[in-house]
DNA sequence: TCACTCTAGTTGTCTAGACAACCCTATGCA
DNA sequence: TGCATAGGGTTGTCTAGACAACTAGAGTGA
C-alpha cells in the first residue's frame, strides 16, 4: 500500500470522498447536464475500484448535499449545478446572546388568549374564531433591544402555553420541549417595523429591519407562528458551507 | 398492484433510521444534556441488536444534521438541542427567475481591473495594491430590477473573468466554472442601499434591502467578494427544515 | 389493442469483520 | 518530578457479499 502517515496535510483523501469530489468535478464542469443519467454504482465500483457501499456512500452524500438526485430502480442524475445549498442555523437567541458573553433579558408585553381570524386559522390548522395563544416579547442584549417576537401559538400543541414563565426560559426552548420539533418553514426579508414594534424596539419606523417567518409543526399539527424583527444594524445571519 | 407488506405506510422504517429516530427522541426529551457524552457505537449496537456500519450510519447522519458531535478517540457528545439548522439553498438568481416563468436580463455597469484597497486585499489574500477585478452588475425580473451585485474577483481564480459576456452566463456559474466551490461564508443583513446602488434598483434610498455578502474560496484561495442588495419588498429568502 | 407477467438493471440497506487514526490515562523510567 | 511509552476505548473507513424494493421495458396471451 502506501505511506502510513508521513505528512497530515498529505494524506490522501478517502475513497468515498475521492469518488465524491470526482463526481462534483464533473458536475462543475457540465460533463452531466442538468437531468442526465449519470454512471450508476456498478459503473463507479470498475471505474474506481471500490466497493459498492463507497460508491454508495459518496452518491448518498451527493444526494444530501442536492447535487445529485436518486431514483430507487432507475438511476442517478445530475442536479442544477448552481444549487448552492447552505447550512443556516438558527440559534435559540438566549444562547446566542450568552455566547457572546452577554446578558439576555426579556420584557414580555403580551400573553393571552385570543380568537383566531381566519388567515391565522388557517396557517395553524384551527378553525376561524378558535383559540390561540399569542405573546408579544422583546429579548434585549446587555440593555439593547435585539429581537421583537410576535408569536401565535397553537393551543393543542403546547396547552401550556400561556403559564410560561418567559423570563426563565424562551418560547422557543418551551415549544420545543413540549412538541418536538418536526417540520419548519421560514422566509427571512428585509422590510420595516410595525409603528408598535419600532416603539419597543427604540428604532424609528423607517429603519431597516430583518425579519423571519418562522412557521413550524410537529407531526403535521402547527404549532408556532411567529414574526421576528430585529434591527437590521444590529443583528447578522450567518452561514457557512464547506462541501 | 399486488401488496407486498399490506400497506406502505405501515412498512416498518429500515434499522438505521430507526436508531437515529431513538437517539433523536432521547435528545429532544433531554436524556443527555447539552456537551454530555452518549452511548458508544458498540453500546448501541448490543443495544439495537444491529451492526456497527448500521449505528455508524444513524450516527454520522445526526451529527451532519447538527444534534450531535463526534470527536475521533473520544466519543459522541449531545449538541444543542434548539440548534435549528436548516437548508438554505441559495440559488442562482438567473435560474430562480427562470423558474418563475419569468425574463432575465442583466445590465452591466462595470467591469474593470482595479487596484485592491488594504482591507479588500486581505479579504481576498491579496497584496494591498494588487490588481482584483470589479464588476458591478443588476439584474432584472421581467425588467424589474431584482438584485445589485458587487463583486470583486481575485484574478489568480479567474483569470478570464473580465472576457466573460454576463449577458450569456452569470458572474457566479462562471466562477463556479472555473474554480470549483471549496468553502463559502455569508452574512444576511437589512440595510439601505447606497445611492448608487438605490439608483440602480429604482427605489428610494431609505427603502429597506436584504444584502448578503458572500464569500467563497476554493481550495483555499479566496476567489470572490460578493455584496448582493436586493429591494425588501421584491425578494425574500425561504427556507424548510425537514428533520 | 389491452392487460398482465417476467426480467434485467438500479438503488436501498444490512452484515461481520478488519484496520487505521486518534485521545486519554496509566505506567515505567530517568 | 518530568517525560516517554503502552493500552484500551472510541470513531473513521473499507470490503465483499447478500437480499429487498423498485422501475422500465420486453414479452406473452386474451
Amino acid at each position: 500500500m502506501n505511506l502510513p502517515s508521513s505528512n497530515a496535510s498529505l494524506r490522501p483523501a478517502a475513497p468515498y470522498a475521492q469518488v465524491k469530489q470526482a463526481l462534483k468535478n464533473g458536475l462543475s464542469q457540465g460533463r452531466w447536464r442538468t437531468g442526465e443519467l449519470m454512471p450508476s454504482e456498478a459503473e463507479l465500483v470498475a471505474q474506481f475500484g471500490v466497493s459498492r457501499m463507497t460508491v454508495n456512500r459518496a452518491l448518498r452524500e451527493l444526494q444530501s448535499e442536492g447535487m445529485v438526485d436518486r431514483v430507487q430502480g432507475v438511476g442517478t442524475f445530475a442536479a442544477q449545478l448552481h444549487r448552492i445549498s447552505s447550512t443556516l442555523t438558527i440559534r435559540d437567541l438566549h444562547e446566542e446572546i450568552v455566547a457572546r458573553g452577554h446578558r439576555h433579558h426579556v420584557v414580555v408585553h403580551l400573553a393571552r388568549e385570543e380568537r383566531a381570524n381566519a388567515g391565522l386559522a388557517q396557517q395553524l390548522g384551527l378553525a376561524a374564531g378558535a383559540a390561540v395563544y399569542h405573546s408579544l416579547i422583546v429579548h434585549h442584549d446587555d440593555g439593547v433591544p435585539l429581537q421583537c417576537e410576535d408569536r401565535y401559538v397553537n393551543p393543542a400543541s403546547a396547552p401550556d402555553y400561556l403559564k410560561v414563565d418567559f423570563t426563565q426560559t424562551t418560547p422557543t426552548l418551551h415549544l420545543l420541549e413540549v412538541a418536538p420539533l418536526g417540520e419548519a418553514q421560514y422566509t427571512i426579508e428585509a422590510s420595516t417595523p410595525t409603528a408598535q414594534e419600532a416603539r419597543l424596539l427604540g428604532i424609528a419606523v423607517g429603519d431597516p429591519c430583518l425579519v423571519v417567518l418562522r412557521r413550524t409543526a410537529s407531526r403535521g399539527v402547527p404549532v408556532t407562528l411567529a414574526r421576528l424583527v430585529h434591527p437590521g444594524a444590529r443583528y447578522q445571519l450567518e452561514g457557512r458551507f464547506n462541501p
